[in-house]
DNA sequence: GCTCCCCATGTAAACGTTTTCATGAATGCC
DNA sequence: GGCATTCATGAAAACGTTTACATGGGGAGC
């Protein structure tokens, strides 16, 4: 590397504690001492290194974040809301995607070891204890969108049932009977949290739900579209309404009618679920469920400082609920009257 | 911390030389020792502190992005690109974002200094000199989407001028004689260099640009929206068509005029620009210009590396261009001739 | 059977900080 | 004016690795 704490010591001679202390503002130094190794220190463009910084003082100023994918709105929006939080704390962030399995993570948090000070965890794809073998001990941890896990210090959820109670509860307000619903991936906890509010809200609604109504999907725009055009090519009766387990597969189910000249929502109600910023923005605006991505970021991420401020009391597992809010926008009215049909 | 690699050494009966040589395969060692001290330190679920090893080796495996912000699909799609080359690699991804001025970015690079192996710049709204006095020198920086900045090692930009000429010309040939353009921030790289070729384009096409068809606008929905609102309040004669200087604020306007009934491309033909990809999920869908943001990316990653594997040669400053080809969907058509209006 | 060499391993010195402990000077108290 | 106390500073030991160098043993070549 380039210049070293020892140089600035020497060129300001004083010992490289003094100019430590300088920096670091921590213990007091006579003024005049003060000024003049930060003249030298500026003057040498010195930047102390990170990584020595972290080993001698067991602190890393950063927070690990890992993530299944970065894929869309819904993870830089997430970021974001994490990103602003570190920040605020002097935090950087180490960010790490892609990882699927329970290998993928193991890795990923490895080689975080020693970087990190703390660890913000998405991995809804995996279950609790695949989690929980993945994740190291000594690192608090804060799990996003899923159940606490033996071992972290906490997890914050977004509240899937209240969303999706709120938007059968908003269709069959508007006369609804048959909706439909376009599944996340199937091993996604979010996703499966989805499809039982869904199912219990129908059920509560006295509602029956028609096997043949509840699609597939993945969480892209294309898996929506798909699943669009297969219910649009379903023998059977069509429903009046389409709720999909989040805003990307709602937007690619919108284009689907659109190409078939189905009217939104004249024939078809469309409700999403997310509310990422692009969903105001699609014709027509959709209607869905806003969970404040940003905001469940920057929640996770003061967790997780609260849990390094108090290393003590992170035996207590916590678990905050993210509310999920139902925002009307245009992509639902009341279905259509078989009369006029 | 916890199990350090003196842990394992101790418990398998080695020195710490070689347990490092068996972990990273560096030097042979006996079969049945290897094997022996393998196990050890998966029973001990040891993982190496990589601040220890950063400084040691002087190498992070790591890679800093620096981003102005973290807004919307473009960012990303960008670090997604930029991930998987890197973890390709085996290095990690150290994020830092919003950060607009000088100061920001000299914070930014300096909590970097020691963690990470090269840098990834982004920072549209700098000058070339004020960036030259924020970057260290020591580390191979990549500038993303600026010219090659003094000190730095290479940098990769988009085809602006290639790209907007396209669309003129495109828009040009379906008839259209009055086009407006919105412009994105007025400090911001690429927003200018859209601009410039706009009006280059223009010009060459024997068309002259009315000052009240070029917009202020800032590459959100919402300025893309407000642009929109601006030009149909304007007193004089409407343009046929509008060229928005990035597809986040091409959604805005096509929200806006979908909101006035001007219908979209009858009476108003849109054009955006990045392919973001929510693009072709719009109604009508977007005629854009396609920049593959996350090869974007990955390339700018993968400059680094080779300035990295080599680092003798990265005095001469490369720069790369990023195609931006023309991507014709439903949001243009020919402009509606006077006597049928 | 002697020498040479190679190979596996150990020893210890980096790497660049922070931090504990020691030291000496200056100050305050009686 | 001597003694206790505070205060600024320096010396040196961590922190957990990697790596240059040293060392010993065993096999090959003659």
């Amino acid at each position: 590397m380039n210049v070293t704490i020892r140089d600035v010591a020497r060129l300001a001679n004083v010992s490289v504690a003094t100019v430590s202390r300088v920096l670091n503002a921590s213990a007091p130094v006579r003024e005049d001492t003060r000024v003049r190794v930060l003249k030298v220190a500026r003057d040498l463009r010195f930047a102390p290194n990170s990584a020595a910084r972290t080993l001698s003082s067991r602190q890393a100023s950063a927070l690990g974040v890992i993530l299944p994918d970065l894929y869309g709105e819904f993870f830089s929006e997430l970021l974001r809301g994490i990103d602003l939080e570190a920040q605020r704390a002097g935090h950087s962030l180490l960010v790490s995607s892609s990882h699927h399995d329970t290998h993928g993570v193991t890795v990923a948090v490895r080689a975080m070891r020693g970087r990190v000070d703390g660890l913000l965890v998405m991995a809804p794809e995996l279950s609790p204890a695949a989690l929980a073998t993945a994740i190291p001990e000594g690192l608090p941890i804060v799990i996003l969108n899923a159940p606490p896990t033996p071992g972290a210090a906490a997890s914050v959820v977004v509240d899937n049932m209240g969303g999706t109670r709120a938007v059968v509860h908003h269709l069959v307000e508007l006369g609804h009977r048959e909706v439909a619903f376009i599944c996340g991936p199937p091993r996604n906890t979010d996703a499966r949290a989805r499809l039982r509010g869904y199912r219990a809200a129908m059920r509560s609604a006295g509602l029956t739900v028609q096997p043949e109504f509840v699609l597939p999907g993945d969480f892209t725009e294309d898996g929506g579209w798909k699943a669009a055009r297969a219910l649009m090519a379903g023998a059977g009766k069509r429903p009046t309404a389409l709720f999909a387990a989040n805003d990307a597969m709602a937007v690619g189910a919108l284009l689907a009618f659109h190409e078939a000249n189905i009217d939104v929502p004249g024939d078809m109600s469309i409700v999403g679920f997310d509310d990422i910023p692009i969903a105001r923005y699609v014709t027509p605006s959709l209607t869905t469920v806003r969970v404040a991505i940003d905001v469940l970021g920057g929640r996770a991420a003061a967790l997780l400082f609260r849990a390094l401020a108090d290393p003590v009391n992170w035996n207590e597992t916590l678990k905050e609920v993210v509310p999920a809010e139902l925002i009307v926008r245009h992509s639902c009215g009341p279905p259509r009257t078989d009369t006029i049909r």
